[in-house]
RNA sequence: GGGUAGGUGGCGGAGUGGUCAAUCGCAGCUGACUGUAAAUCAGCCGACUUCGGUCUUCGGGGGUUCGAAUCCCUCCCUGCCCA
């Protein structure tokens, strides 16, 4: 199961000037990620901020809980408030009050599933793929709206972001080689036009250097990197000869840092292992790894053991809303822990809303120490969910918030891999 | 006391001779959610069931009819108006 393997000790590791790779055994990497906003620990799991705010959660509550970065969506921003408003606000982190690292996604994920959505409930689609770009009909007025590589990477600037995502294509799933290989060469292309495009506007030339090349540059302390990073996007289906193609000709074009993208669209798990595997071998070592769009623990525990390093996932946010709390079955703090995290015995998942919580005066979770836990039981949580207490909704999200960023503290922690010299 | 409107499954409220075990909403029970058009969506929700069906329901009783929640008679109850 494991596709990912390479036996380097800590002090020969390659890194280069934004990531740094601390730890790299058989299982896991870790490492940090300098963006010009802050260091973040890796793996990390990004709770998702669509709309410039994580659903329900203050940024002083992200904060609190030890989270160091988030993920914004270029899309919903530009349409509202718009860029320009961001960017007179000071940028994003300014607008938010967010002071950490931001990803933003570049609206490539939004031709997917914009155009699914609208085509179950009106029929047709919404949103028209050429050459140039995307055209979207926005849900919200019906608006039609043009979307460029070159555009997203506007707009990104303009909001602050601290990486940027390239303007790639998900295919659907299933889809036909042929289908596959046009939409990949489709997102080559736009990725190399990101890129000029990056290049132009910040004035800075992006390194297509292999990982051997740059393993002596030294990482400062606080030597944070003065502009956004850029991230090319794989794609290619579950085709093996194009996802290694995609990602050797993305890593030949140059980018800060690689992401899989088309996996959360649909594709069946087994496949997410395969192409992990895949791809593993063609990735540079010194460059981090983004999953884009996973997923649930055990899931993203067998990425990090395939080598990946950045998640995000709507999982904890969303099922938090709809009543469905993490809980853990083995202390977190157990040393044993680590022998069941492969195994998915580790946590259960408990719908808030089952009667049987009704007269349960415990803590969610008895191993958690998250406030929502500290503070309140099961069944008061039970009880404004039933009731539509708009409260529900923020201390689920904290609670289920809490459990992935503690998820990938014990990740992170396992070769006692924190470097605080860099915190 | 007179007049009038009405009594439908936990609640609200459709239905006004057969396709009605009865639209729909709420409440209740359960499930789904993976780069967020999602505080959303789906299923169940009289009883029994070998999940194909079977049985008893629309205030009570009686009647008309091949057939009634729906029509008639009567009783009971509720709202409103007049005394």
């Amino acid at each position: 199961m494991l596709g990912y393997s390479v036996d380097t000790s800590y002090k020969s590791c390659y890194y280069s000037a934004v990531f740094r790779l601390t730890s790299k055994t058989k299982k896991i990497r870790t490492g940090l990620l300098k963006t010009k906003s802050g260091v973040t620990h890796t793996p990390f799991f990004m709770p998702i901020a669509t709309k410039g705010a994580v659903k329900n959660v203050s940024s002083e509550d992200l904060k609190d809980m030890g989270a160091e970065i988030i993920l914004g969506n270029t899309y919903h921003l530009w349409l509202r408030p718009g860029e320009d408003v961001i960017k007179k606000a000071g940028g994003l982190h300014r607008f938010m009050n967010w002071h950490g690292s931001i990803l933003t996604d570049s609206g490539g994920y939004q031709v997917f599933s914009l155009g699914s959505r609208a085509e179950k409930k009106f029929g047709k689609s919404g949103v028209s793929i050429n050459e140039d770009g995307v055209e979207f009909i926005d849900p919200v007025d019906g608006r039609k709206h043009f979307m460029s590589p070159e555009k997203s990477i506007d707009i990104q600037l303009d909001l602050g972001s601290d990486i940027i995502m390239v303007l790639d294509e998900c295919p659907p799933f299933p889809c036909s080689y042929e289908k596959a290989r046009e939409s990949m060469e489709l997102t080559l292309r736009w990725a190399e036009r990101c890129k000029k495009h990056f290049e132009k506007k910040t004035g800075s030339k992006l390194s297509a250097r292999n990982s051997r090349q740059t393993r002596n540059l030294k990482i400062k302390n606080k030597n944070l990197p003065n502009r956004p990073l850029l991230f090319g996007i794989v794609q290619g289906s579950v085709y093996e000869d194009l996802r290694k193609e995609c990602a050797e000709r993305l890593v030949k074009i140059g980018f800060d840092g690689y992401a899989i993208g088309g996996v959360a669209v649909g594709e069946p798990r087994k496949h997410l292992y395969e192409i992990l595997g895949w791809l593993a071998p063609v990735l540079p070592e010194d460059k981090p790894r983004y999953l884009m769009g996973l997923g649930k623990p055990e899931e993203i525990i067998s990425a990090v053991m395939n080598g990946i390093d950045m998640f995000d996932c709507v999982i904890p946010t969303r099922e938090g809303r709809h009543g469905r709390l993490f809980v853990w079955k083995i202390d977190p703090n157990d040393p044993a822990l680590f022998s069941s995290l492969a195994k998915g015995l580790f946590y259960e998942t408990k719908n808030i809303s089952n009667e049987r919580f009704k007269k349960d005066f415990t803590p969610i979770d008895t191993y958690c120490d998250c406030y929502v836990c500290r503070n309140y039981t099961k069944s008061y949580l039970h009880y404004l969910l039933r009731t539509n207490e708009p409260l529900f909704l923020n201390l689920a999200s904290i609670h289920n918030l809490n459990f992935y960023i503690i998820l990938m503290k014990i990740l992170a922690k396992r070769k006692n891999s924190y470097d605080d010299t860099y915190h």
